[in-house]
DNA sequence: TGACTATCGTTCGTTATCCGAACATACTGT
DNA sequence: ACAGTATGTTCGGATAACGAACGATAGTCA
C-alpha cells in the first residue's frame, strides 16, 4: 500500500509519514490531547502503530507525555510554517510599534526565526540624523542578535541543539559571542529573564535590547526590539526605562 | 537506527515519519518552495529519500509540484493546528462583531473548523427578547452551518473527500441536507461565492450566512456569520444588506 | 474487596516498505 | 557543442515497521 501506480512509473508513498501525519491531524481544540487508543481510532491505525508514531514525535520534541496522555508542544504548532503562525503580525504590530518610537525616540522592530535567523517584518524608525538598528527585511544569523537570542529561546531544548550543531558562529565585532556554550547560556538566560541585550555585538557603538511577543498559547512567535547608541544610553537605562515601555508594547501586539 | 535503546524496551521510532518532519521544517519565509536536491540538502538526507518525502506530501494534498519546486499549501500550514493558524482570533474579532452587531442588531458569530465541527469561538449577542444564533464554545457538524461549509470550502479537494468518507450526515429539520454529493456541491459553490446560506437546517425559524476570514496568505482561518429569524428577514434581503457588511467586518478581522 | 472491563506496554517473527547506487535523461552555462 | 549539474527512474534486498498475542495496569461497579 506504498506505491501508487499512476499510469507508467511506480511511485513510492511514504507509508509511516502517512500514517505520522494523520495522527498529528487528530490533535485540535476538542482533543488538546490523545492515548494511545484515541489515536489509533482517530487515524484508523493499529494500536501498535499508532503509540509508534507518537513516540516518533515524543522523542522528536513535538509532543509531550504525561504517561497516559499526549499533547502537542510548541515545535509542533510551529510546524504549519511561520507564515502560518505570525500570520498578520506585521500589520498589527506596526502602529504600536510606531507609537513607542515616537515616544521613545528610538528605532524599534519587530523579528520572526525564519531558517535560523532574525527576519525583521516591522520596523518604526526615529527622526534623527543618524540611526542605528535593522532595516525593514533584512535577516542576521539568531546566534548573534537580542532579538535571535529571544527567538531561539522558544525553541525546545531539542531544537537549540540541532541548531547549535548546524552553525558555524562569526563575530562581527571584537565584542561577537561565538563560543557555542556562551550562545547556549545566553539562549537560556533569554528564556529565565524574559529579554536579550546585544551589547556592540553586531555594530560598534549599537547596544540593543529584545523581548519576546507570544501567542495565546504562550508559544514565542516573535521578537520586538528596541535599538539605541551606546554613546547615548547606558546598559542600566535600557533596563530601567526602555524595557517596561518594550514589554508592555510585546504585551499589546501578542498574537 | 530506528530503534532507541533507552534503558530497557527497544523503543520503535519510525525513521521514514522522522525524515518527513525534517523535510516539511525547511520551509519558510526565505525558503518558500523546494526542488528535490534543496531538500535532500536541507535536512541531511539522500536525494531519493528527500523526492519520496515530498511526493508522499504532494500526494496527501500538503504540497504542490509544478515540475521542479514543491510549494506549501494550505493543508500544510493548517498543520500547526487550529491554536497556532487562528490564536488571537476571538479576541481581535470580538469588538468588530459587536460594532456590526449594534448596527444591525443581529447576532454575529465568528466560528473555526475543529475535529469537523465549527467551533463558535466569538459571539456578539443582538438585544432582542427573543434572540436566535449559536452559543459561544458550541460545536456543529461542519456540514449542516453556513460556517461549516465556508470553513471547509477551505479544505484541499483530497481533504472535502476525507471528510466526506467519514461523516453520516443527520437531518436537523426537514430542511436539512444529507446527500453527500449535494454537501460537496454547497461545499464548491461556497468557494466559488465566498459566501454560504443556511436556510432552516439547524433550526426551523432560524436562517443565516457565513463569510469566511482569511489569512494574510489567503487561507482560510475561520467563517464570520450572521443570524436571523426567516420571519423577519428575507433571504434577498440578507444577500443585498447584510452580505455587504459582514464581508466588511470579516476582511477587517483577517488574520 | 474482588470480579470484570478497558487500556496499555511489550515482544518478536514476519514481511513488505523503504532504501540508495547506478544509470538515463534533462537542463544550464560557457 | 560540450561539460557540469540536476532530476527521474529502477529494482534487488536489508531491515524498519508491522501487528497479533500476551501479560500488566488502571478504572469501574456491586
Amino acid at each position: 500500500m506504498s506505491s501508487a501506480d499512476g499510469g507508467g512509473a511506480r511511485v513510492e508513498i511514504m507509508g509511516g509519514f502517512a500514517k505520522g501525519l494523520a495522527i498529528i491531524e487528530l490533535f485540535g481544540l476538542e482533543r488538546p490531547r490523545l492515548t494511545v487508543s484515541d489515536a489509533a481510532n482517530g487515524a484508523g491505525l493499529t494500536r501498535a502503530a499508532a503509540r509508534r508514531c507518537l513516540l516518533t514525535l515524543e522523542g522528536l520534541g513535538y509532543v509531550e507525555f504525561d504517561g497516559k496522555y499526549f499533547a502537542p508542544r510548541a515545535r509542533l504548532r510551529r510546524l504549519g510554517g511561520v507564515a502560518a503562525y505570525a500570520t498578520g503580525l506585521a500589520e498589527r504590530a506596526q502602529p504600536l510599534i510606531e507609537q513607542l518610537c515616537e515616544e521613545l525616540n528610538e528605532p524599534i522592530s519587530v523579528a520572526v526565526l525564519d531558517n535560523d535567523a532574525s527576519l525583521f517584518i516591522a520596523r518604526a524608525e526615529a527622526h534623527r540624523i543618524v540611526s542605528t538598528g535593522v532595516r525593514l527585511g533584512a535577516r542576521i544569523p539568531a546566534y548573534c542578535s537580542a532579538t535571535g537570542r529571544v527567538l531561539l529561546s522558544g525553541l525546545e531544548p531539542m531544537e537549540v541543539d540541532q541548531y547549535l550543531g548546524r552553525i558555524k558562529p562569526v563575530a562581527r565585532t571584537p565584542k561577537g559571542v561565538t563560543d557555542l556554550a556562551a550562545l547556549k547560556a545566553l539562549i537560556g538566560q533569554a528564556s529565565m529573564e524574559g529579554v536579550s541585550f546585544s551589547d556592540e555585538e553586531l555594530e560598534l557603538g549599537m547596544r540593543s535590547m529584545a523581548v519576546p511577543i507570544h501567542n495565546v498559547a504562550g508559544d514565542i512567535i516573535a521578537a520586538c526590539s528596541l535599538s539605541t547608541s551606546a554613546s547615548r544610553v547606558t546598559l542600566d537605562e535600557m533596563k530601567r526605562v526602555y524595557l517596561p515601555r518594550l514589554e508592555a508594547v510585546a504585551s499589546a501586539i501578542r498574537g
